[in-house]
DNA sequence: CTGTTAGCGCCTTCAT
DNA sequence: ATGAAGGCGCTAACAG
């Protein structure tokens, strides 16, 4: 059952010899590639096993220039929507038969040695879930046929396929809950614009445009807030500075006079002195440090403002956040990712592809039930994006 | 600067012919080995770098008979403590400049068939950070010289390097903690025996034993709560049953007359009356779903109990839990696993490792300060315990 | 269906 | 310090 004591691995041709047939029989029953008699395979096959013998990936590879490799790049991996994304597409990984190469990257300069050392060890494949690919490196992975797919990220690249979120339909569902629910003071938390990723514009661009009209008519006020990162942290501070921002404005008042022309909306009154009563984060962990630093000045939510949040990570649906949020397929963004990437390996000369997914809006504590709205039109829209 | 529009990678033949020496050379001056003239390095780089070569790394890996992969093996990404510990592990491999080659299993059984896939590869060394290596595979992996440490986990077999936690002494801190605080009904909650992890096993331990004293004096009571599994929903399903076990116990007299020796302590009935008081969680998911239990009963810490739990994972910080946590020191942990890798790789024969990382108790909002304490004899034992 | 032959790209003696 | 030669373990194309 084992192999024999030798401090040297088994070979093909150790058990070519047990067997009484030649090292190509031996190689042909293990990648079922040419044919070979029944009787033959079960003499290899048996040889195989009592030597304990196990083909070496490094000859097969070198020899079909081409491993079972497939390398992942990721960034922060404490952040749970990543850590599950990954988890998910490794599953996915492993059930297709391939191994999976991972890499952290801090930053997008890693990036290119990352993809250099994937196309050294011949990798079947390359996910991105972070960082922009350079182009002069995924020329070079066209040239090798090395399928490259990037996730949640834009890329002009042609090579590449991509597989995303359709986060512009989710930001715009939070915007439209967010409408239905009465709220005329809205408010985005999103990391500097510096410093933010595809998903993170995407999702601005989303929500700014759902509520396009309702800004026209001055029905409603929008306010931007910024944070320095995508993190928990961030959404605290942003919360803090929100908060601290009303207060003095309740103590002076603000010489914001550079519209000329002045709002005329029966709202006036009431849109410029509420306060923020509705507000959507670009991910769950700014929604949940959102919601603590307003909980620390004592505000909450929904009593006092309404929350939606991007990525249904675990701790949002926690009893103490019970946030409503935008949920990501992870599953199907994985299946999605290793489908391309099957695809362009048979046809690596097809056009790139743009897989959207779509995004379910989750009604939580945070957010009230569109059925008790109090803004029936605004729920029309949003029934419609729903079903889009 | 690219390499020329051959649709055939680089070798070092190419670079050889374009610099005018031998591959030998080539050879020589990438993997700096062989001594080379300085001159006909500088050619060589050249060439290399107007060719765009790059090594095979599979080429080199098979002639060296090993690769510049490290195997990682892990469980349930989406836990926060198993994410952040991937993270720092990467970074290490990394920085080493190995390619961390990771794959998560469900269960125990696919343990075996990826050290298979690892050995497959050649891998320069291996880090299980879950399941138990089945002895067999061990075996080979010492037969192979391929060094195998194991995080937070036990493991009687010689070959592999053990890097963990002191688990018992920080379950100890916990327990000290907690008696200093007054406590005089502990509770603990763990998974199931048969579920549970080595860590999870070394904690109970750790806790029982540090109330051995108090609980033969009858000072204090102690209730075990399991859960199916090591997660939040565990937790809190544990807590539900707390709650209402209490409330049969409130309102039915609990016959529990197996004790034929009545406590004598002068403690007897206020002990035998209070509902739990201190209550310790085998990790952080855990704690926080067994305080949002609570919660959803009406009970708070530190006001209605104290709360410990195990793993200072981002969401035990935030303001809504703000747990009291044994802090396991991550990146020591990563550090002296690829520390034992690289020692066991000069020396394959050395005697097995086992190097514990001290843990830090960090009191937040759950537990209160130590110095504020009720009961000083137990606040020595545990300072005399974190000073161990 | 099977064995033989010729590489895959690199490293490593071994002479020079 | 350098080049030539042999081999790492496997696959693929070719005869038989």
């Amino acid at each position: 059952m084992s192999q024999s004591s030798l401090h040297r691995p088994v070979t093909a041709q150790d058990v070519a010899e047990r067997a009484g047939v030649s090292r190509s029989a031996v190689s042909r029953t293990f990648s079922n590639n040419g044919s070979v008699a029944q009787a033959t395979r079960e003499k290899v096959l048996k040889a195989a096993e009592e030597l304990g013998y196990q083909v070496n990936m490094l000859a097969q590879s070198m020899n079909k220039q081409r491993s079972t490799l497939i390398g992942v790049v990721t960034t922060r991996l404490s952040d749970p929507f990543r850590s599950e994304l990954l988890e998910r597409l490794l599953q996915e990984i492993q059930q297709a038969g391939f191994q999976a190469l991972v890499t952290e990257i801090n930053s997008e300069d890693e990036l290119e040695p990352t993809l250099r050392r994937f196309t050294q060890f011949r990798v079947s494949g390359v996910i991105v879930t972070s960082g922009q690919p350079p182009s002069e490196l995924v020329a070079e992975c066209v040239r090798m046929k090395i399928p490259v797919v990037a996730i949640n990220r834009e890329s002009a690249l042609a090579g590449v396929d991509i597989v995303k979120s359709d986060n512009r339909s989710g930001a715009a569902m939070a915007a439209n809950q967010l409408l239905a629910a009465g709220c005329c003071h809205l408010a985005w938390v999103n990391v500097a614009p510096t410093a933010s990723t595809w998903s993170g514009i995407a999702r601005a661009e989303g929500f700014r445009q759902a509520l396009n009209d309702s800004l026209a008519t001055n029905e409603i006020r929008l306010t931007e807030l910024t944070t320095e990162d995508a993190s928990y942290e961030g959404g605290r501070l942003a919360a803090y500075r929100l908060c601290h921002q009303e207060f003095a404005n309740d103590s002076t008042s603000n010489p914001d006079s550079k519209s000329s022309k002045k709002p005329d909306s029966i709202h006036k009154n009431k849109v410029e002195q509420q306060s923020v009563d509705g507000v959507f984060c670009a991910n769950a962990q700014i929604a949940c440090g959102f919601l603590d630093g307003m909980r620390e000045h004592g505000k909450d939510a929904p009593k006092d403002f309404q929350l939606i949040g991007f990525d249904d990570t675990p701790q949002t649906r926690f009893y103490s956040y019970q946030l409503s949020t935008l949920k990501q397929n992870i599953d199907e963004l994985a299946r999605k990712a290793l489908h391309c990437l099957q695809q362009r390996t048979k046809d690596p000369e097809r056009p790139q592809r743009v897989e959207s997914v779509s995004v379910e809006l989750l009604l939580r504590n945070t957010s009230p039930n569109p059925y008790q709205t109090r803004n029936p039109q605004h729920l029309d829209n949003m029934l419609k994006q729903q079903h889009m």
